[in-house]
DNA sequence: CCGACTTTTCAGAAATTTCTGAAGTCTCGG
DNA sequence: CCGAGACTTCAGAAATTTCTGAAAAGTCGG
């Protein structure tokens, strides 16, 4: 038990949940080796080397994690590859990413209410729909900082 | 204004918002048919008519909002049609079921820190990601109830 | 029960997403 | 400056997802 083993195989399994959190598949799997690696860092090249993929594939996930704030590149320890970790507050960033679409959906519904009629079905039920995300999007920030203080 | 082409434009960017939320495409099609229809309930073959698509992928859609409880199906008016509408509580049930995945990250956290030796970073970084889901799934139902309340 | 109409199912087609491999670019030590 | 190694880019291949169309199944009024 506990084997370099068991470690893949869980580690693949987190990714497959990251995938069916919105995660790109590859950028999953790059993740999953950020999360379970023995290393304080990795390169990019480690990490071809343990998903067995293309370093074309593994530039793209490191590049979409970079972006989205996941992971960070380290000052260069003097070697020649670039060194990248998991970033503390990932999984926040990761959670606070998805209340982007929380906005969209606000944007959307209020579209469709200058759309269409007051008094129309339609209009009450984007009224209703405005309401929740509204609702969430207030909440939300109020949600981290209690999290961000427990976790001192 | 107000036309019906502005509001058939509105629907179809909504969809496409609910797909980055992480519906299916013809799944978040028919549901901003449900949103946007003049009607209180409507039928498959409506929903097939208006977005110009086979009777089998709108069937397909149904099912599926069936499913996660977006919409219900309505006790029959005398119609030998099927007739559908939204759920009154449909965007909080759409919140919640995205909650599903919060709780696959926490076990699937919880089975990478099975898998791995305590004191190894992997174990660290685990336990961080486990902290951060069981909070959020401690949360939300407390703020679910604030909104049922204030939406009284 | 029958017949007309609607819905469901599912195999295959179409479209989209995702990955690879190779060429190009960049960086750093020497 | 040059050469070696590492990273990035991108066109095309591969895999997956999604949609359609037709056949089967279900349902209701008569």
């Amino acid at each position: 038990m506990n084997d370099r083993h068991e470690q893949w195989q869980a580690a693949e399994r987190l990714a497959l949940t990251l995938v069916e959190g919105g995660l790109q598949r590859m950028s999953a799997r790059t993740l999953a080796v950020f999360l379970f690696t023995d290393q304080e860092s990795v390169t990019a090249g480690e990490i071809a080397d343990r998903l067995e993929a293309s370093a074309g594939s593994v530039s793209g996930a490191i590049k979409s994690l970079l972006t989205v704030g996941l992971i960070e590149r380290l000052p260069a320890p003097g070697s020649r590859r670039e060194h990248y970790r998991l970033r503390d507050d990932a999984w926040a960033t990761l959670f606070t990413s998805q209340n982007t679409v929380i906005q969209a959906m606000l944007q959307a519904a209020a579209a469709g209410i200058a759309a269409t009629e007051t008094g129309d079905p339609a209009h009450q039920r984007l009224t209703q729909m405005r309401a929740f995300y509204a609702f969430l999007l207030g909440e939300l920030p109020a949600l981290l900082n209690r999290w961000h203080e427990q976790n001192t």
